[in-house]
Parts: structure tokens; C-alpha cells; sequence
DNA sequence: ATCTATTTTTAGACTTATCTAAATATTAGT
DNA sequence: ACTAATATTTAGATAAGTCTAAAAATAGAT
């Protein structure tokens, strides 16, 4: 069975917004995702649940089904995929990138994203951080931490960021961290959870607003 | 404006379909290669007129204004790069390429095939020797080189003829050479310089003095 | 427990791209 | 030039995805 774009992107959807309330979602909470009508998806998840792609009862909120499951997983996948290979081949930055992988995401050919895979290195997260299922939708055992985590005293690198705004991006290139920088997380202060890392001999200050949105690695 | 992927693909066949004939394209030729039915063919016909993307008059055919063939160049830029990019990157070959690349092609991002582009290295030439629009949709010019010359193996066309007897002429036109003519150039014989080629499944003969007045497109 | 506000669904309509079947125009053969 | 064959267009229907407006169900406040 194929699912048009629309299809998928309601599976992509419903998936994302599962993750953060294990209630099954609501119509209007799918709405305004989508930037649709809560008519429209109710017409959508009468759809979806014909073809058994989600559990859907009128009135009580949608869940994925193993199968949407596994489909929105796909198209996650292949978002990420796309995302390593316009930042890390074509220079791609910033918010141009998602807008992309939107389109490339729903290109139908298990050929070409396990090429692109193997192309790629087998990359187990994308640059902002996220986790890349392999080929049979199983994520990595993720061995990141985000940095407001990370125990002091530890030597280590940044991973991905989960904020995206040019401020945050300029303020990071300020402070001299981007992508890949390694660093050392002396001290944390609890009366603000803020840190303090030593970075190429600098010492840097950073707030608990810019800590918890860097990824970093947490080897073993 | 912004067109569907239906209307690429109409657009698109319209321009290769007139590039046999410089006659405007018959429904029925594009019903066929939309594999479609000449009803919706009209009905296409009419939209795209009303979007002034065809000159299309009732009976008479149609032919591509000259936004509908900016459009339609730039379609196949996009495909023969993403082409170039699967075959020598991915390492794909044969037929899949071309089922990808048919969906690639309609990936709306001037960024993305500007910066595909680069990366591939500019190339003038997809892997099939197709030439390979700029982004101002100007063809390379194609090099030209004599029939006597090409390197056995080559996928070649007829460019031009160095000699314009009658006599020249009426042969060629018997072996079902004339300008535009694909052919493959099998074998070259060092005795005679006579070369075998293959057109349209069938194999033929062409002695040196014949070889010597065809120029061929040299797709480097 | 009831009434009100919110959420969700239904009903009916619109658009895009398609189809079948019937009508009309063009072309070709004599 | 006329008829037969072919090509093309029209008319009316269908399916996907969307919308607005109205009805129905659920949740919240007292």
C-alpha cells in the first residue's frame, strides 16, 4: 500500500506529537500543525484509520498504529538522512535546510535512501542532534546528553543544538562553540543551573538557557 | 506562480515531444506519453493555457509559451543533475536512475539544484550524454567531432553533414541517417575506416568516405 | 447535576486531475 | 467533394483533500 504526501505528513504528525503525552492526540492539536481545519483532519483520520495506519475512535484522540508507526519512522529517517547531506555536502545552514528535507523526505525509493545512507557514512544522528533510525526504523542507543545534564568534570563535544534561532546560532558562534567543538565542563551553579567550560584555554559562562539546548556527547 | 507535479510532467513532455517535429504536439502524442486519455490531455491543455504556459488552440494542437519552456528546461536540469549525482556518487545504475530522478526532478528549491550543482562540479553532460542547462536555462554548446573520429562504443546523434550532393544526401537518407538521428557507433574497421553503428535496432555499414562528412555530437 | 464553553464531527460544497461515453472536427481515400 | 476513419473535445462522474457553517459530544465551573 502508498501514502500520498498528505498522508504522510498526518503520520509524521500524529508521530511527533505523541512522543511528549502518551494520550492519543487531538484533533485540534493535529490542526494546527498541519495549519488546517479540524474538519479536515477528522475527514484525514476517517482515512488513515480505513487503511489501518492509526487507531482512531470518535471523539477520543488518534494513536499511530505498528504500520503509521512504521511509516512515520521512514519518513523521519529519511528527513534526517537528507538533513546530514545538505549541511555536511552542499553547505546548506540554518532554516533553509528543513524546508528541503519537507520535500526530499517523501521521495518513495528504499534504493535510494540506503545508498544514501552507506553515501553518508551510516550517520546515527543529524547535525541538530536527532537520532537516525536504521533501515528497519530502529533507533541508535542515543549516547548523547543535553549539556544542563552532563556531569561536571567531563571532557567533551558538541553534538547537535536543539534551537535554531539566528540569535542562539550568532550568540554560540560568539562563545566559540559550534558543531564538533570539544570542551571541558568545570563547574555548574546551582542557584541558576548555570556552567562553566574551558574551551581552547578560554573560560566561557553559560546560562542554563543555552546549556539545555546543546547537545553533547557522552562517550560511555 | 507555482505549478503541480502534473503540470511539470505535461510541460515536460510537451517539450521533448517537440523536439521531433517542429509541428505542435497532438493530444493523442501526449495522451500516450502521460499514459493518460486524450479526454484529460484537453482538459490539461486548457489549464495550462489559461496559465499561459502553452499556445493552445482547439484541434490545433499545442506548443510551449516561453515561460511553460523555462519551466520545462529547468525541469530537466533538475533531472539530469540529480542523475549525474546517482550515478557517479551513489553508484547507482541501469533503470532506477531514472524512476528517481523523475521524482527528484520536481523538488522546488533553487538553493538546493544551485548548490547540487556545484557540488556535482558543473557538469554539461548527464552519464546518457544529455546536455545539461545552465541556471538560466542556456544549454553547453555541444561539441562537435566527425563520425571518423568518435571513439568505438560512444551513444552518439547526427550534428551536421560536410557534404550536400543529392547523391549524399539520398544515401543517408537510406540508411535512415538524418539530422538528430541517435546511434551507437559499434565497431571501427582499421583497413578501410569503414564503421559498423547501430540505429534503431538495426546494424549498418558506413565506409569511410561516408563517415568522414557526419559530424557527431561528442558529449565529453 | 446542570449549564456553558470548547472540541469534534457532520453535511454540503469546491478544486484538481482523472475517467467514460457521446458529440464534433479534421484528415484521407476514392 | 464526399464519406469513412481518426482525432479531439465536451459533458457528466468520481476520488482526494480541503473548506465553512451547523450539529453533536465532551469537559469545566458552579
Amino acid at each position: 500500500m502508498s501514502q500520498s504526501f498528505t498522508e504522510e505528513n498526518y503520520l509524521k504528525a500524529i508521530y511527533k506529537l505523541s512522543r511528549r503525552s502518551d494520550k492519543g492526540v487531538s484533533t485540534n492539536a493535529l490542526a494546527e500543525r498541519m495549519e488546517t481545519k479540524a474538519s479536515s483532519v477528522t475527514d484525514m483520520l476517517k482515512k488513515l484509520a480505513a487503511k489501518k495506519l492509526v487507531n482512531y475512535e470518535k471523539y477520543q484522540g488518534v494513536t499511530l498504529s505498528k504500520k503509521g508507526q512504521q511509516i512515520a519512522v521512514d519518513i523521519i529517517r529519511k528527513h534526517r538522512l537528507w538533513e546530514v547531506f545538505l549541511l555536511e555536502h552542499l553547505g546548506f545552514s540554518g532554516e533553509e535546510v528543513h524546508q528541503v528535507a519537507e520535500e526530499l523526505e517523501h521521495i518513495n525509493s528504499e534504493t535510494l535512501i540506503d545508498r544514501l545512507d552507506k553515501f553518508l557514512g551510516y550517520p546515527k544522528y543529524d547535525p541538530h542532534g536527532g537520532p537516525i533510525p536504521d533501515s528497519k526504523g530502529v533507533f541508535p542507543e542515543p549516547k548523547r546528553v543535553k549539556l544542563d545534564e552532563l556531569e561536571v568534570g567531563r571532557k567533551t563535544k558538541v553534538m547537535g543544538i536543539t534551537e535554531h534561532s539566528d540569535a542562539f546560532l550568532s550568540h554560540l558562534k560568539k562563545l566559540g562553540l559550534e558543531l564538533g567543538t570539544n570542551f571541558h565542563l568545570k563547574e555548574r551553579f546551582d542557584f541558576d543551573r548555570s556552567v562553566e567550560i574551558e574551551l581552547n584555554g578560554k573560560t566561557v559562562q553559560l546560562s542554563y538557557d543555552v546549556a539545555k539546548n546543546i547537545f553533547v556527547s557522552h562517550n560511555s
